[in-house]
DNA sequence: CATGAATGAGAGTTCATTCAT
DNA sequence: TATGAATGAACTCTCATTCAT
């Protein structure tokens, strides 16, 4: 229904020859990449193939190389997100076991808090999670896909640690063994506060993260 | 008019069942519902009226009787589910001043978990809110209606009665002065969550609230 | 998007003569003429733009490829036609100024009506007329671009003339400055009678023309 | 397409009782005359029958009460106001041969102009005539019965008596007799551009049917 | 590989017509 | 008779998808 903007002509229409949009470069990116773009702005529905073709500088029929069909388009662009969004938060987690002096898990937490506010918050990729949120359940597929790859994986993963965390006295209570969902929770309310109230009152995100951390961590920590 | 073809008059189709669909009741409300039904399932866009006038066992022309057009109908749909959502929360929040012995704020808290839980988690409610949460971008607009009307309302009554909290020595630290969102993270999450994973991994969103609840006021509560 | 249902493509119906419709050829031409046909015979309103297509041979979004919408198409086919009615208008009086001998007014009036039957009467033009005069009023924008660019300038060039021909004695009577409308009502009548009533009783549109203009001067030049 | 105005509400709702719009009266009257008001305004196809009701102070259904459909509506509004007409022509002509002393036809021209100018062009009449014109062509038994009815009888009248004028040396030529159009042909000028034109520039329509009529008969009246 | 004109199913919206009251 | 809510066919316009070049 396209609440807002009209639809503004390409400036200029690239001449024919000269610099054809990324030339033997990978189409396949810049579409996903004009993909991204548009299906934030507009969510799966409303988005145009002819707007994602005329933003990655490509004709229509193109896109059609490339990707089977819009769906197809839009749930490879999230996956493709996916992977080093898994790749890093093993990382992190990993990281607390390789290292010499076992790393608390505060600190970890806190490592994590960083790494979502940088590489999340502070890129396109806070779209693809808002874009997750929002299509998901209208895509039972991507849902499911989104689960077993990353949701089961983070939780169980974060689990294990926590557990371990009980059992080597960091924390009292198996509350966050119970509901590792408290960690990500400040994280999942920052993103929709970021695209729907911000501008009427902005957020200190990495604030947020840390005085939850702290009050999941203070309390356990007690004597 | 084209001079020679009428437009042919209805056969007396009537669904079957003879009955003219809620007869004397109250059409609006029969497709308020449905369109609850539709707009939950697909959103906004992929919705289509057809389908609302089907389930509302309604001719698709009756609902331009009763709402402008679509958006509208999707508007009005959602803003006449804030109003009880206000009204209640501001009547808990003041519960907490009316009555003699001062009610401490986590007992509050308590009650406005319990009311969510109740009132919104386990009604058509959290629909709605998932349709805010879900459109509220595409929808200028609207998000700004829900942040006036419902989330600077409530975040104000509630900044308000943890500031006594803190004067008063409930609270020790000012985090929830400045982070009311805490209290409202793991709801979100629990409806995001239910609306996607919890096919997967059922959630006990009562717990979870709970839990995060009493880690908030835990901490602060040490002496 | 509904997951489900996919678009279905085009059978390959191809209307059956296997050749798509014009094929290099000037859509946008087959499109006009299609459109004149139904706009004269039903007027706008009546006018379905699933008939122009198939009338053009071409599908309903082929339409909306080469105009805005409906009115557009409708606009475009009546200026299209008025900018060579001008030329052709302007021509013929300016003759009377290039010749070495001037040409009298009455010759001119002639030739004009020659013209008229030729090029209006006798084409499709004359239809184009009548569209204007039917639904002129309905679109106030097009009436005024026709005054302005048609009415208003055919009528002060002939006054212009009219003036010059009283002036050197080829008229009385200031009648046809005051009123030049009497040159093009039967014009007028013309193209409103074959359009209705010439199937009863045909008429001699070239007679009448002459008729008129031989009153119109009979009575000014005698002595 | 409804150019212009968007519809306006009815300004008070008639209170449910008080005047019930005509009671007992007329109601046929009253959507006739509403009826000649919206066909005016938007032509045939885009008037809307519940505008029609809206003017007429009545329901939609009603009109039904008295009306097989639009159509019949239309028709039978543009009828209803020929007959008078035809009167109106009829008793003109005839007056010249019932007085004693013959009116001369170039008296009785007059006559017919004045009358047209006052009972036509003066009044909502003029909007049948412009009905008539404009959407004819669309109804062709309109357009026959309006032929059988009005023209081919004034025509065949105006004839007669233009040969017997003829015959008694009032007109030289039998122009006139051949085309009894150039006496309506400037009344229909009027018509068209009192719709269309009168607002950039107005005419004066009793002037102009005066200069014709003058003009086709000085020229005849010479010795 | 790439293009973009062409297609046509589909969705929102309107409005003549019906009919229970 | 009169009403006006309800109906659903029809119409405009959109856009995912195809395919000749």
């Amino acid at each position: 229904m396209r609440t807002s903007a009209k639809r503004k002509p390409r400036g200029t229409t690239d001449g024919g020859q000269g610099k054809r949009a990324g030339q033997g470069a990978d189409r396949r990116a810049q579409i996903l990449v004009a993909a991204l773009d548009e299906f934030s702005l507009h969510g799966f529905e409303a988005t145009r193939l002819d707007d994602v073709a005329k933003r990655a500088h490509v004709a229509k029929g193109t896109i059609y190389l490339y990707f089977k069909d819009k769906e197809s388009l839009f749930q490879e662009l999230l996956r493709a997100q996916i992977g080093p969004v898994i790749g890093m938060l093993e990382a992190v987690l990993a990281g607390g076991t390789k290292e010499k002096k076992p790393v608390p898990l505060r600190e970890l937490a806190h490592r994590v808090a960083d790494l979502f506010v940088e590489q999340v918050i502070g890129t396109r990729r806070k779209d693809i999670v808002r874009l997750i949120l929002t299509e998901g359940p209208r895509f039972p597929k991507l849902a499911e896909f989104y689960y077993r790859e990353v949701i089961s994986r983070g939780l169980s993963a974060f689990r294990a640690r926590a557990k371990r965390a009980v059992n080597e006295g960091e924390l009292k209570s198996d509350t966050l063994v119970r509901f590792p969902h408290l960690i990500v929770a400040p994280a999942l309310v920052s993103i929709i506060w970021k695209s729907m109230f911000d501008k009427f009152e902005p957020l200190d995100v990495k604030a947020l993260m840390k005085a939850q951390i702290d009050i999941l961590f203070d309390k356990e920590e007690r004597p």
